[in-house]
DNA sequence: CTTTCGAATTGACATAGATCAATAACATTG
DNA sequence: CAATGTTATTGATCTATGTCAATTCGAAAG
């Protein structure tokens, strides 16, 4: 059942009782997107924060000079959306893309605000999920500073698991800010 | 008075009653560093995070080649620590150094989640927090995939203003994640 | 007002990665 | 299994930035 994957993230990163969780799923609702298809787009208001079932998505903008540049990508039991439109309560700036055809669940901006009113734990529980988003992203600033692509390219596979399967290079390219040309070099390198 | 700073700081973040203030006040400790010297150094275990009431630091670390990379600068109002290695409770791999003479609060992690427990508005507190360190450092990261050393350059200054004059040139752009000469150079065109 | 020493600048050259263009490999669809 | 479109690779240049060495600037100390 679909629940039961979130339930089990919940319980693997804060102490709940039965009912806590069950608020929590009580508001949650399901969503299917083919792949290809839009999760989200900018201009969008963004009322939902969205958690990975089953599938693979890629969040990502595009720059003043029309340049792309994906941000995330989203397997199973990690958390997706606009966070900063989410937060702030502003217009997206993101498109969210299905790289797989995917099932998710997702909240209301609204209903968040009442359970972290109403089960404070869940304040707990995703201060320590964006805790963990910070370190990982700080430590993907760093990569960039003291590594070239090779040791990126390894590091980014062996972050992202099994991920090279999923995921086109030139997607695996963009998140690592190089071009496709330069990722298959590199990547001929490491095969000799 | 030092306590001020911070509960000024809560205040604009939280709803809190003045117990709650003086719950968190109660448990914070002073310390002064003076320019050149060190709050935190690696391999110590991270007890503390700070928050600056006046001065400057610098947060940063050496990576396996030897390379120094600048993390964060921290000046009034904000909080500095390894995060990581405090959320973590694992030896700290950063250096923190005062770039001026600098005054601080620190609050011990025990306490911390004392009054995590006791006063759940502080989980709001600093989810929100780290929810704004998040987005920026965000916009660190596509920053760099975006824009050129000027544009940068021209950014930074804007988000830290005047941070120009209290902190060197070489720190400026090692935080960029360039050379001082390609920075020098750059800062030469600007003005042309 | 000089001396000193770290910081900033400048010049000459090297290089990782970008760009552009062509081709090859793969996958999807009729 | 052909046909078509998409993705990956390869080659030939170009460019932003790095590296190394020399010089100048500027602030602190005598």
């Amino acid at each position: 059942m679909m629940h039961q994957s979130i339930a089990n993230h919940i319980h693997s990163h804060v102490n709940v009782t039965e009912s806590d969780t069950h608020l929590f799923t009580s508001v949650l609702n399901e969503i299917s997107v083919a792949k290809g298809q839009f999760l989200l787009k900018p201009g969008t208001s963004v009322k939902h924060e969205y958690f990975v079932v089953k599938g693979c998505l890629k969040a990502y903008y595009i720059d003043d000079k029309g340049n792309r540049h994906i941000i995330q990508f989203a397997v199973e039991n990690w958390w997706v959306g606009d966070f900063d439109a989410f937060y702030k309560q502003v217009p997206s700036k993101l498109y969210i893309e299905a790289i797989e055809d995917s099932q998710l669940l997702f909240i209301n901006y609204n209903s968040l605000q009442k359970i972290y009113s109403e089960a404070p734990i869940f304040e707990r529980y995703f201060r320590i999920l964006i805790t963990k988003a910070f370190i990982a992203q700080r430590k993907r600033i760093l990569s960039t500073l003291e590594k070239h692509t090779q040791e990126r390219y390894i590091e980014f596979c062996t972050s992202y698991p099994n991920i090279e399967d999923r995921v086109p290079n030139y997607d695996i390219a963009n998140y690592l800010g190089v071009t496709p040309e330069n990722l298959s070099r590199v990547r001929k390198q490491l095969k000799n």
